[in-house]
Order: C-alpha cells, then sequence, then structure tokens
DNA sequence: TCATTATGTTAGTTGAGCTTTCATATGAAC
DNA sequence: GTTCATATGAAAGCTCAACTAACATAATGA
C-alpha cells in the first residue's frame, strides 16, 4: 500500500468528522479535541491535497464536490477498519477468559476456590490450564497468569498474590513437633523443589534413618501424608485449608521470603474481565 | 463514528503492513520506520484488543486467526482510504491551474507573456481569472495569485514580484520631459489609483490648465496614451514593454517603494504545477 | 444592536510515535 | 557445531505532530 502520497490519518479522520457533521465545532466534540483541532487538520489536507474541500457557510462549513468524494471514500474505509476492530473485540469477549496457574496453585488453592468466583460472576466463563512454564502469555493466548517466583518478569506487569513462606505439614498424631528428625516418618518431596528440600535439610529436620520418597506432584504428596504416611513441606498457602479443616497439622515453618506467587498480564490497559478475575482472586485470599 | 475504542490509526497501519508482509522488518522498510516501530505498535494494538494478532514463527511473523480477521478489514479500510486521496489528487491534476492576478498586471504583464509559458509547458493548462480583490484563495479554488499591495497579508505564503515603482509615460513627441505640466496635454488616470494621482499633483507634474480624464482600467488609459492622447502613470513594469517597443516615452519616474506586486499561495507544499508557474513568473521579469 | 455560536489563526505545550541501542532467536552456510 | 546475517524483543530517550489556549472575526437570531 503505498502511503507515500496520503496525508496524516488524523487529519483525515478530522476531515471525516467535520464532513459528516458540516460544523468543526460539532465534529470537534465528537472527537474530544478543539474546534481548532479540526480546522487545522483539514485546511492541512486541503493544502496537502491543493484542493478546498470543505467551506464556510454561514455557521458551518459544507462540503466541495472534491471534498464530497473524498468524504465518501474515507466514510467507508474508516467504516471498515471500525467494524473490523469491533469485530475483533467481540470475538475476544465471546471466549473464555484463559488463565494459566502452576499445578500446585492450580490444584491447591484455585479449583477449590473457582465454585465461589463461577457463584458470584456465573457470565465470565473461564478456561484454566496448568502449567509450570512461565509461558509467553501472548503467544499461547492466555489472559492471565499465576506463576511463582520472584516477580521479575520482564515485558510483564505482576502483582503479588501470595507470599511464599512453607510450613512442613504431617496427618495429626503422626509425629511431634519437636521430634520430626527422629520419628522415622517418611519425607514425601515434589520432586521440582530442590529448594524446600534444601531448606529441609538445613534446618535439621531429617534425620539418617528416615526413608524419603520423591513424587512428581504436591497433590500426590498431599494424598500421602493425609493418610498418615508422613510428612511433607508445601507453600503455606496450599495447605492452610487443610490444616483450618484439622486434615494435617503444622510442624514448622519458615519465614517469608521475596519469591512467592504473582498475578501476571502483558502491560497495557486491562479488559473488564481480566479486572474482575484479578480483584477477585486478590479478595479471595 | 465510534473511535472510542479503536487502537491509533498509526498503530493500525504498523499492523496492516506487518500483516501483509509476514515480517515486521519488511513492513518497517515499506512505512519507513525502524522494526521497533512497527513492534510497539502491533503489541500495543495487541494488547488494546486483548488478543494475539501475529505471532513470531522462524524469522518472521504469521498471523493468528484474530489477526487475519482484522487484517482482512484494515486492508479493504486503507484501500478505500488510498484510493480516495488517489482520485481527489488525480482530478485535482486534470483541472486547469487557477490563477487570479490584478486587472493591470493580467492585461498588461501577463497576457502578452502567457504564449511564452505555453511554449515552454504545453501540458499545464491555465485558467486566469482578473480580479482586484484579495480572494480568500481556497475558498475561491485558486491555486496561486498576483496582488498589488506590501505583501504582508496573513495565512498566505508572498514572494515578491515586481517593485512598485511608477513611470509618467507619452508617446514620443506629445510633451518634452521638463514641460510636463506646461504642455496641456490632457492626464489619464486610473480610478482605482488615488496614490499615484496624490504622486504627480505633489510632485508638480499637473499643471492648473491641465485636464484630466479619470479612466476604470489603466488598459483604457495606456489606449489613450499609445494613440497621443496625452500622458498618464503607471507601474514601471506594465509599461516597459511599450517603452522597449517605442511605442511610449519614459517621462518621469517614482522612486521603487514597500509596495508591490507579490505572488501569493495558501501556506504547505506546493504541486509541482505551481512551483513550475511560479519559477516562471519570477523568470520572465 | 447585542449576545451567542460559529470559524480563523497563532503561539505554546506535550505525549504519541518514533529512533537508538542492545539483547536474544532463527536459519543458512561452512 | 560454529559463525554470520537477519530477524524480533525491549527499554530508554528524543522530537515534532497533534493538540490546547487565547484571541480575532464572521454569521445568525433575538
Amino acid at each position: 500500500m503505498n502511503w507515500r502520497d496520503v496525508p496524516s490519518l488524523s487529519a483525515l479522520r478530522a476531515f471525516d468528522a467535520a464532513a459528516r457533521a458540516g460544523s468543526f465545532s460539532q465534529a470537534a466534540r465528537e472527537l474530544n479535541v478543539t474546534h481548532a483541532a479540526i480546522a487545522q487538520h483539514v485546511r492541512s489536507v486541503e493544502s496537502d491535497l491543493g484542493a478546498s474541500l470543505l467551506v464556510r457557510q454561514g455557521r458551518g462549513v459544507v462540503l466541495t464536490d472534491a471534498g464530497a468524494r473524498l468524504a465518501d471514500a474515507l466514510s467507508d474505509g474508516f467504516g471498515q477498519i471500525i467494524a473490523g476492530v469491533k469485530s475483533v473485540r467481540a470475538d475476544v469477549d465471546a471466549r473464555p477468559l484463559s488463565i494459566t496457574a502452576t499445578h500446585n496453585f492450580a490444584e491447591s488453592w484455585l479449583m477449590p476456590r473457582i465454585g465461589k468466583f463461577w457463584a458470584k460472576y456465573p457470565e465470565i466463563a473461564l478456561s484454566i490450564v496448568p502449567s509450570n512454564k512461565l509461558v509467553d502469555l501472548r503467544k499461547d493466548g492466555f489472559d492471565v497468569g499465576i506463576r511463582y517466583g520472584d516477580g521479575n518478569w520482564p515485558g510483564l506487569e505482576t502483582t503479588h498474590l501470595l507470599a511464599a513462606d512453607y510450613t512442613v505439614v504431617a496427618a495429626p498424631g503422626i509425629v511431634k513437633t519437636d521430634q520430626i528428625a527422629q520419628s522415622g516418618a517418611t519425607w514425601f518431596f515434589e520432586d521440582a523443589h530442590q529448594e524446600s528440600q534444601r531448606w529441609v535439610r538445613e534446618a535439621g529436620l531429617i534425620g539418617p534413618s528416615q526413608k524419603s520418597v520423591t513424587v512428581s506432584t504436591l497433590g500426590m504428596a498431599l494424598s500421602a501424608v493425609r493418610a498418615g504416611g508422613g510428612i511433607t513441606i508445601a507453600a503455606s498457602a496450599l495447605v492452610s485449608d487443610d490444616i483450618k479443616d484439622g486434615r494435617l497439622v503444622a510442624l514448622s515453618q519458615t519465614q517469608p521470603e521475596r519469591i512467592g506467587y504473582y498475578i501476571i498480564h502483558p502491560p497495557g490497559v486491562l479488559s473488564d474481565r481480566v479486572k474482575t478475575f484479578k480483584k477477585w482472586l486478590l479478595k479471595a485470599l
């Protein structure tokens, strides 16, 4: 497309508005600018094209022949553009809000609560995809994500959701709080969480005779531990429900750290749906 | 037209270019910007609409479904706009260059020379409209004008063409140079030129017994004077041909003043035809 | 004739649009 | 597998297009 000989699109839009309104002042109100801006734009298009397009008549302006022909083309052209944008927005609004969350967070925190979200906002369909990768939200079509880390991800806006302290838990009666390393109870560790394992060893909470089993998900570890099979360590927020309901007891706890769970989304203006979901997340803590 | 939810037109054009090129770098070359500008615009449209439109694939980008739909609409819309602009330009180029000049200038200076202009530029049709008014060039559809005055006309670009000194002339043998006031020859004055009449009186060039006749145009005055009917005063440039050809003799002359003949046109870039005409005027002195 | 509302015009302000710079990714050639 | 060329990604900084503010002039209605 040859844009070389085309006046400024802003100027053409100003002319289009003035042409349809028959008035610089009315066009200005429609485009939320001053009449001076419209006047300058229109005259610059005229100067550029070497033709008079709108001339003063009484308290308004009327189109010349050249102006009428240009106005027709612009009306069609801008109409198509606006319709195309509107259509894309409608499609975006029609599909479910696409959310990605880490496996642990999705299973232990989000899914138990999602019923409450739907109760409150039945009109917002969600699509929740568990993933531990820091995916490219835009490329992979996500509106919003929840991720675990230090919150420093270039090109993303991050909002702190949960602090990342850990709690050591077991079923009631399995081990006394001050005898974790001497208890002989089996440790269950999630495969990916090397850091929490290191912490357990450095805190002296694992004895030489204690067996440890590595599993692939926190959910598996929690299933075993709820059944009285031993001890595990998890982010405090992910086991707060189990503790509150008496299924597990807290044996030890780390200090809150810099890393934690964050809400992430691309920079820029958020759609209403994303805003709603984000606000709900922050309130549902 | 509701522009409220429409991304920046510059950004949409950048997206359109990238969509059709399949490459930010190629789109940048086509729009004469850097690839960074294209990338920023595209991502801002995506952020605004809440949808991925172009994703990286190998060394280029490909359209998503949403992107393809938007690209179709933009292609149509921008295509219409460009076609409309092109059509108006073509019409403007097809019609004659519209020139307004003062009556005197048109008759005494321009028309005698216009043949040379057409000889040199046969492809440029001209429409010459004599008028002494400082018309609204744009409103009245003129490309360029020639006017007499001090050159200080707000909103117009002015280029000095001719200085406004005056020459007193008569046919050869009608009057001796040092005996204008004593000659008894009839003075012919153009109606509008009060200033030159005042100069004649103040210079003592009109005697108490001399008749003076006021006519409506310089052309009428010159006709009478060429026929030996008396004396007149005119802008030097307008009678330089008559003097050179021996039809008239110069009897007296004013000093050049601030006022004079100017080429006027609206501000902004001039079309090639206007540039050509203007340049020719300045050379044809 | 006066008040209201329009366009015309110019000087000044500012943020959208861009460039610059550097980083990272991809693919071709060797 | 390495190197080089060419792509996109991202952030900081620059600048002038687009605008506002202010005042002038024109047109219309009361």
